[in-house]
DNA sequence: CTCCATAGTTGTCATTATGACAAGAACCGG
DNA sequence: CCGGTTCTTGTCATAATGACAACTATGGAG
């Protein structure tokens, strides 16, 4: 029996009810050469040694979820946490862990390329996946697969609502660099020059209104088989105006749950 | 201690980590006269005794996060869970709950007018608020008043990605009752000729697609004050075509995040 | 160096959606 | 009957979108 902490005059007494561990995990997605990745790593301990999982670990009762998906993220990879690390969701269907309850709170963050990923004590290896190798044949410890596929989801959503996009790219980038993200992730193809119309901004006013992004002078260097060199562009200050790119409606949408 | 229940070679041992209740609670959002209104419950037990607070209560081991917020709501107050329960999130600050280490998750749901709301055994009253004397003067037990303003949020977000403001309505509904919602949520006027224009479809082909609702020929009654009395429509089949209104991007919008 | 394949950029045009607003239709109370 | 109210239909100018042609700037083959 768990130490009964306080007992108020008729209050719950809380060691009646059931515990649970509490962990979080992270979804970290990455573009590499126009395809979506995922930083996993490799389980060095039971249950399922040797498989491959997304980075996280237990809470402490003194940190936030938050914090906690900062510090697990860090301590298993050696990654620096994303800006905007948003919550996905709980995941505690029963029998998810086969060691005891554990009700598990997913975050999903997205970064630039990623420098170097370093194993943790507690991992055996650490390095990113195509998603698509993943979801295909990779088998994820515990329900991981399902988390990713939610984390996909929800990225793919967020891409129409916020920024997202930019946060898959470095410090400057080119459009074709940003557009990749949107069709990788909603599996369409953009007209190239309508693409660039609408990130760059509508006909609409020339001083600041939309500054998605903004144009550096500068221009990239060729693609390895020639083509012209692109501009490169970086992060505007702000997201004022409303969404640049539109989800195209057009194959048989799934939408609405 | 908590006991000891496997201990696999090699593997973590569940009791060197720290346990956790988890709570689910239940954001049930309706619209009373055109206002929009949150499901509420005053509490019987320690702590926050006699303070309102969201419907909710402990997860059990052998049940999903989703079964526990449907079985909590129904025991507290009687009302059967809409059929699109959404998860919110989890929240788990230290200290969030003043017994022990608490993480709950939300549930977010929408209903159309609810018939009879009968308090549960746990509860010593339930009743639905108007949400902006709940967020203004009434003061909420632990951190709902935090997770009532991220539901509102959501669900204002919803309305634009989904058909989430039909499940406002009840069985037929006139336009004005649903413009209502996108007006009460998004706190915006509509024009209502172009909301009709939009609602109902855009000059589209005329068969089938956008069925977002669908005419009964029926009508309904005048307001109180006179007026023409409205026509009355259904749920369509479904929500085919993309989103039959957007946001307006007006005001001071603190968006992307 | 020239030609060509490749990739990025600019421009045009028809179609569709949107916002503003006028006007008609159907009810109320007096 | 008449004004007040609410719902519905119609019109018009403007903005956004999709399709597509044309132009620019590179690398590489010969």
């Amino acid at each position: 029996m768990a130490p009964r902490k306080h007992s108020p005059p008729g209050g719950y007494r809380v060691s009646d009810y059931p515990t649970f561990a509490v962990t979080v995990d992270n979804v970290i997605l990455t573009m590499v050469e126009g395809r979506l990745h995922v930083l996993l790593v490799r389980r060095k301990e039971d249950p399922y040694s040797g498989c491959w999982a997304l980075p996280g670990g237990f809470k402490r009762p003194d940190e936030s979820l938050d914090q906690a998906a900062t510090r697990e993220l860090e301590e298993e990879t050696g990654v620096a946490a994303p800006a905007r690390l948003m919550q996905l969701g709980a995941y505690g269907d029963p029998g998810r862990d086969p060691r005891t309850n554990v009700v598990t709170v997913a975050y999903l963050a997205v970064t630039p390329a990623i420098s170097d990923v370093n194993a943790g004590s507690d991992a055996a290896d650490a390095r990113v996946w195509p998603v698509s190798e993943v979801l295909g044949s990779l088998e994820l410890a515990f329900d991981h697969s399902v988390i990713l596929a939610d984390a996909i989801e929800r990225a793919a959503a967020q891409l129409e609502q916020t920024d997202l996009a930019i946060a898959f790219m470095g410090p400057t980038f080119s459009l074709s660099e940003l557009q990749s993200v949107y069709e990788e992730l909603w599996s369409t193809d953009f007209d190239d020059a309508n693409f660039q119309r609408s990130i760059r901004g509508p006909s609409r006013d020339s001083n600041g209104a939309r500054a998605y992004i903004e144009s550096t002078g500068l221009h990239g260097v060729s693609r390895p088989k020639g083509g012209r060199p692109p501009e490169l562009y970086q992060a505007g200050p702000a997201w004022i105006d409303g969404p640049p790119v539109r989800r195209p409606r057009a194959s048989g949408s799934t939408e609405g749950r």
